[in-house]
DNA sequence: AGTTCAATTGACTTTTACGTAAATCGCGTG
DNA sequence: CACGCGATTTACGTAAAAGTCAATTGAACT
C-alpha cells in the first residue's frame, strides 16, 4: 500500500480534474495532508474519492454524499447519537432501495424497448 | 382511466411545482393538449412524468431522461435506425448496471456501518 | 356584473458543481 | 542561477434545473 498519491495521479485514476479534488477538499470530503502547500493524498483519501464517485453515479448531491461518508466513520460514543445515526442509516437505505426499484423498472422497460426493436428487425427480414 | 388531469392535480401527485411541469413541457418531455391556454394532461403524459421522476431519482439529467423516453417509443422503420437504437439501449443498460453495482456496494457499506453502531450499543449494554 | 381563485407568461434569481484564467510558488535540472 | 513545470491560490464564470415574483387572464360562482 502506497503512502501518498499526488493530486494529478488521482485525477488520472478517477478521470476528474484537480479543480474537482480541491473542491472536494473545500467541502470537507477529503483531507489530504500538506507538504508545504502541496497536497498529499493518503490511501484513505483515495478510498473516500472512490466512495464519492459512487455516490455521484447514483445521483447523490455533495451534501448527501457527505452524510453517507460520515456514516461510514467510527460510530459515536453516546447512546443518543448512536440511535440517531442508526435512524439516518435506515433512511439512506430506504432511499437506496427506492433507487433500486426505479432501476429495475427502468431496466425492464428498456428490455421491452429492445425487444420491440429486435422484433421489428425480424419483421424486416434482417439476419440478427 | 381518466381522460385529463389538471396541472395542479399532477403537481400534488408527484410533489413537484407547476413551474417544473411547464419546464418539462418546454423541454419537450410532455405535450399536454390545450383548452384555450389551459394545459390538459392525458394519462400518457402522466405516465411520462412517472418515468421522468424515476430518471431523476436515479440521477439522470433531463437530456438523458429525454433519450431514455425516446427509447420507449415506437421503434423506427429503418434498419440503420433500429440498429442504432438497439446500440443506444444497450449503452443505457450498461449505465444502469453500473449504477446497480454502485448501489449494492453502498448498501453493503451502510449495512456494515449500522452493524458497527448496533455492536457499540450492545457494548454499552443498551437493550436493543 | 363583481369577485375570487387557479393558471399562464415572462423575467429574474438561486443553487449546485464545478470550469477557467491569472498570478504565484517551489523544486529539480542543465 | 535561470528555467521549466507542476501545484497552489484567488477570483470570476457558467450550465442545468428549477424557484420566485409580478402582472395578467380566464373560469366559475354568487
Amino acid at each position: 500500500m502506497r503512502e501518498y498519491y499526488s493530486i494529478t495521479e488521482l485525477t488520472r485514476e478517477f478521470d476528474i480534474s484537480t479543480r474537482t479534488l480541491r473542491f472536494y477538499e473545500d467541502e470537507g470530503l477529503v483531507q489530504p495532508v500538506r507538504r508545504g502547500r502541496t497536497r498529499l493524498f493518503r490511501p484513505s483519501d483515495r478510498h473516500l474519492i472512490r466512495q464519492i464517485m459512487r455516490g455521484k453515479r447514483l445521483g447523490f448531491s455533495i451534501n448527501e454524499i457527505r452524510e453517507i461518508i460520515q456514516m461510514y466513520r467510527a460510530p459515536p460514543g453516546e447512546v443518543g447519537q448512536l440511535k440517531l445515526m442508526i435512524k439516518r442509516i435506515e433512511e439512506k437505505r430506504e432511499d437506496l432501495r427506492q433507487k433500486r426499484r426505479d432501476l429495475e423498472e427502468t431496466l425492464a422497460e428498456l428490455d421491452q424497448a429492445e425487444e420491440s426493436c429486435v422484433e421489428r428487425l425480424v419483421e424486416l427480414g434482417v439476419n440478427t
